[in-house]
DNA sequence: GGGCAAATAT
DNA sequence: CATATTTGCC
């Protein structure tokens, strides 16, 4: 006698999850392959093309009266509940896009995109390199802060550079120019922090003091280990959550455990209904 | 390319 | 005003 929600969970958790997907922006066959055996190579989708090819078909079924309400609920709802409930760590960049009167929407580069771009394929518009286009203002959210910190430490102090910072954060649209001025301001607050010991963060430390540095940067951390490649899941999850600068280091946020959690976690499917 | 400080920009 | 980006210099 199991309900609807029952039926409809056991059928979410059976579908593949993102990470288990070929990112829309990765060519089925590699380019090498395309030539050798002389096939048409596929255009190079980026994010940006992803996503506004997703934007024009959310966009599209919205507008056209041909679908239900309750479809596009379903739709959602699908996204943002498989997103809790396999505590996916699905990071990407937040940004604006200001020059847009006629959707005010943010813009975000999260699975929603993967989930409605299946249904429809993108078009000219998104056939732009988007290298071109010049990106809006990056937002460090706590996540993506997060991943910074992970990655800094785990890479040696040495390492720790900009580009390989950026290319083991594995974050879609994150320029090496984005990581090297996060990187100044959180050297500086490192060091502002070591300087003052036994003293609690500046009140304006907003971001750096939600997330615990690491013991890896505490100290020169001689342990001469190379580069370990460390996967990152792919992004996703976003929150609108701030971590309390309240002189604790309280924060909440994933546990470098991007899955499991899996038997005791609740699915409730929120909705955010705006 | 990287690091840093100062100037800009949002 | 806070923070992200750009710039210039080393």
């Amino acid at each position: 006698m199991a309900n609807d929600d029952d039926r409809v969970y056991a059928w979410e958790m059976g579908l593949p999850t993102v990470d288990d997907l070929t990112p829309l922006t990765q060519p089925l066959i590699p380019p090498e392959l395309a030539s050798a055996f002389s096939i048409t190579p596929e255009n190079q989708r980026t994010m940006l093309e992803v996503n506004r090819a997703s934007q024009n078909t959310l966009s599209g079924l919205r507008g056209g009266q041909l679908q239900t309400p309750s479809f596009n609920n379903h739709i959602k709802s699908f996204a943002e509940g498989r997103d809790d409930d396999n505590n996916n760590n699905n990071l990407s960049v937040e940004i604006d896009e200001e020059p847009d009167p006629s959707d005010s929407r943010k813009i975000r580069r999260t699975d929603d995109d993967l989930n409605s771009q299946a249904d429809n394929c993108y078009d000219e518009s998104s056939a732009r390199s988007a290298a071109a286009v010049k990106r809006p203002r990056l937002v460090w959210t706590p996540q993506l802060h997060k991943r910074f910190v992970d990655v800094v430490a785990h890479l040696g102090i040495k390492n720790a550079v900009p580009k390989t910072i950026m290319q083991l954060m594995n974050v879609e649209g994150l320029t090496r120019e984005n990581v090297a001025s996060h990187l100044q301001k959180y050297r500086l607050y490192l060091k502002r922090m070591q300087g003052l010991s036994s003293e609690g963060p500046s009140p304006s430390d907003h971001l750096f003091a939600s997330t615990p540095v690491p013991q890896s940067l505490q100290e020169p951390a001689g342990s001469g280990h190379m580069p370990v490649p460390m996967n990152y899941p792919p992004q996703m999850m976003q929150m609108p959550v701030y971590g309390h600068p309240g002189a604790g280091g309280s924060y909440h946020g994933f546990e470098s455990h991007p899955y499991n959690n899996y038997g005791s976690s609740y699915h409730g499917v929120t909705h955010n209904n705006k």
